[in-house]
DNA sequence: TGCATTTTATTTGTCGACAGAATTTCGACC
DNA sequence: GGTCGAAATTCTGTCGACAAATAAAATGCA
């Protein structure tokens, strides 16, 4: 259960302990490997990675203010769960966002930024073509944060981010229990996306976008409306 | 300089300590009372509050996670700069949200939304009725966040939040060295807004939000081009 | 006098410990 | 046997202290 433990590691950086429990946890959230609303023990996290409680805290505090753990006073914290009732509100903005980068990008990028988003776009189409379903939900985060991250406005840049590990976790919850491919249309709308941000095609970005969140969308939805009962003989 | 320290207050609720130190460090930021860039002593603000650094530190990294205070490994935090070269993705984000949020209001409000948004416009035509530019500031940001909360897109209220807050510090940044008078204005487009939100007029409430917005954003426009050089006899 | 280097001092990052709250366990009573 | 209440346990919130790292001061040298 815990492999931490074995390795003697008294060596670490002062001041590196909270990013690495940070990181960890964020990843280990994401990916569900902490299930949505399990509680967190701090003394148990805190034998794991072997050091003191503070830095723990101050780790759960980060992702606290991101929105992946919730904590309630003197109670122990909890991984945030997944709104499902309210998923439209999470549509509507990863619309939005999809939308109102790309157009920036497209206005604003240069020509490193191109280069950063084709080494992510690359790294998406392999993914694709390994069926690796994991690295495709995370290259695909890479790819739209480097987009987010050329249209040079930190607020739409930090919402964007938001929502693109809240639909790690989302999409996470789908490829756990199906393995299904059909996202080589993401790759070709990838790449018009690209296209359109690197011709500085305000427009034609924004629509592109607009129908690449659109995808992503019913693809969610046709997740969720999936009818999983069996047919069993009674 | 320090008044907290005469009232004997070693009685505490357990876990209020870190909202009050974060609430007033929150406050104190956003008036500018703590100006951009000044340096935090934890040990300092720890014999002021009457409390352990742990505290402090723990609201200090909320209030680094919502971007208002800025830490360098090993060093001294700093109450976060205004970025004033940036100012127009402030404007552009500003305007996007106002205008989303004041949709979503006319679309999914409940009565009681109303009630609510009523109550802040009355505090705000208060405020503007008494010259009190604080005030407007601080009640501006509240009517604005209960129509952001009748929209009932968390992703959006938060952003939206984040964005009133770095405007209340900006236009304090304003107010504090002026005090003239123009938001008479302010005050009509905000019961248009309320109107339209009530009518349930989608196109609407986006055309007022969006003038809305302009309108702030060439008011601080006009401040920042103000020419505040005195013509000195030499 | 000016600059580089060592020494001192201040400040953060982390630790172990204690007390308050809440949950759980155990026991008594109906 | 079930339910209510009390003791015990567990976990969080806070504290004071120590050590690393940086900044400041002091010293030596050219």
């Amino acid at each position: 259960m815990s492999d931490a433990s074995e390795s003697g590691i008294p060596e670490r950086k002062r001041g590196s302990g909270v990013k690495v429990v940070y990181e960890m946890l964020r990843d280990e959230i994401l990916d569900l490997k902490l299930p949505p609303g399990s509680p967190i023990d701090e003394v148990q996290l805190a034998e794991r990675f072997g050091m003191s409680r503070t830095p723990i805290r101050e780790a759960l505090v980060r992702l606290a203010g991101e929105g992946l753990v919730e904590t309630l006073p003197n109670r122990s914290a909890m991984v945030a769960n997944i709104d499902v009732l309210n998923l439209h509100t999470f549509y509507d903005a990863i619309t939005l966002m999809y939308r109102v980068t790309t157009r920036l990008a497209a206005q604003y990028h240069r020509p490193a930024d191109l280069v950063t988003i084709r080494a992510h776009q690359a790294k998406y189409a392999a993914a694709v073509a390994a069926q690796d379903a994991l690295a495709m939900v995370s290259t695909n985060r890479d790819l739209h944060a480097a987009i987010a991250e050329a249209g040079r406005n930190p607020y739409y840049t930090w919402l964007t981010l938001r929502l693109l590990d809240e639909g790690r976790r989302i999409l996470r919850l789908y490829y756990q229990s199906f393995d299904d491919r059909l996202p080589q249309e993401y790759v070709e709308e990838h790449e018009a996306m690209i296209d359109a941000i690197a011709a500085r095609d305000i427009e034609r970005s924004d629509r592109i976008a607009s129908a690449h969140a659109d995808q992503i969308v019913r693809q969610i939805q046709k997740l969720l409306a999936r009818d999983e009962r069996q047919s069993v003989p009674l």
